[in-house]
DNA sequence: GTCTATAAATTGATAGAC
DNA sequence: GTCTATCAATTTATAGAC
């Protein structure tokens, strides 16, 4: 489906890049447009002809997350047999990005909690909401896959992903990489193999 | 310690009061100061008397917080017996504000995400992190004293109270008062007795 | 101590030349 | 499509009368 970008379409990229970033360090509320256009090396008049306002540019960078995520969940529903081995892939996936997770916290979390606050600017909330909702749901797939009924995999995936954002928020606030390295090395061996008769090998190739 | 408030003192509780509910209503960036001043029915400028700053109100939202944990902890600790018991109050105490819960998040956590963002208003930052640290050094108290070694004790403490903050996001992520009490209980109920031989009755009165 | 202006700074958004 | 200049609104903070 994605093409060869044209020309302009480097500038609206490169500007998504800086406000990606720049979400995710600085959130929302903090991040002017100035600071996007700076980082990006645009002019700060030339934002306005690829995001009409800063709720746009926000919720593009939404729409950028969730297709990230989503071809993450493809990418481990078809590269990885065992939903088992999934979802400890899932748990300690925030290592490949410890660092930066331990200053800034999780990039789609903390979008979520700080929109939420943004009253008249429900849209966006929702909008981020639907990231932790698509973890939710891609983790309650493994855990039906590994037999769970399916409201006993709703609750576990519910549970898992909650302990999952918390601990990234619990060693972002204490700044320390060496938490939540050893905090979700302990989270994954909590996962169970299996549930009773596992019917594993069920979910594939579908985010 | 506390003395009868002096007549001036109940316009700077009452801001005081307004600042902590729009705090976590509305987030520390999205709530002005003509906000406060209107909820507290005091006007604008007179604000400024009794707060220098936006930050100085803030930080003393946050102390009032940090007191108000500190003054619960003294009263689980002396009035429950059981480390075990008193670790699944703990758990459970945000039932008793759901419905404000699922709908703004905790007054505590969400703080503290939203103010690590704001990068030149450190001092904040840091304050609010006081708070996720009172609940990890008292929680780890409560192991403690159920015989898990000082290491093992704050290992759990973190888990504990990052299952907590992580439950909260989620419940109030999905807007659900329903899931945050399934998911709390079932918290609970993963909470063992003791470590092995625990030695209860030993941690009291200290916060 | 209280309150009404109003200053000063920031920032989202637009106009309009090129 | 690009970029400079600027508007308009918001909001922290202060001045100064009472």
């Amino acid at each position: 489906m994605p093409v060869a970008p044209y020309r302009s379409d480097e500038k609206r990229e490169s500007l998504l890049r800086a406000a990606t970033d720049l979400l995710h360090e600085q959130g929302f509320a903090t991040t002017t447009l100035a600071d996007v256009a700076g980082r990006a090396n645009v002019p700060l008049g030339n934002v306005y002809y690829y995001y009409k306002t800063k709720d746009a540019l926000a919720h593009a960078v939404i729409d950028a997350h969730l297709s990230a995520l989503k071809e993450r969940f493809t990418s481990w529903n078809d590269g990885i047999a065992e939903p088992h081995e999934r979802l400890r892939r899932y748990i300690v996936a925030p290592l490949d990005t410890s660092d930066r997770i331990a200053q800034f916290g999780c990039p789609h979390g903390s979008l979520c909690q700080e929109l939420e606050k943004l009253g008249r600017r429900a849209p966006l909330a929702r909008a981020a909401a639907r990231l932790l909702t698509a973890y939710i749901e891609w983790v309650s797939q493994q855990f039906l896959a590994m037999g769970e009924s399916p409201a006993e995999a709703r609750a576990r995936a519910s549970d898992l992903v909650a302990a999952v954002q918390g601990t990234m928020l619990v060693a972002h606030t204490l700044r320390s990489r060496d938490v939540l390295s050893a905090q979700l090395k302990r989270l994954a061996n909590t996962l169970p193999r299996s549930a009773r008769s596992a019917s594993v090998h069920q979910v594939r190739s579908r985010a």
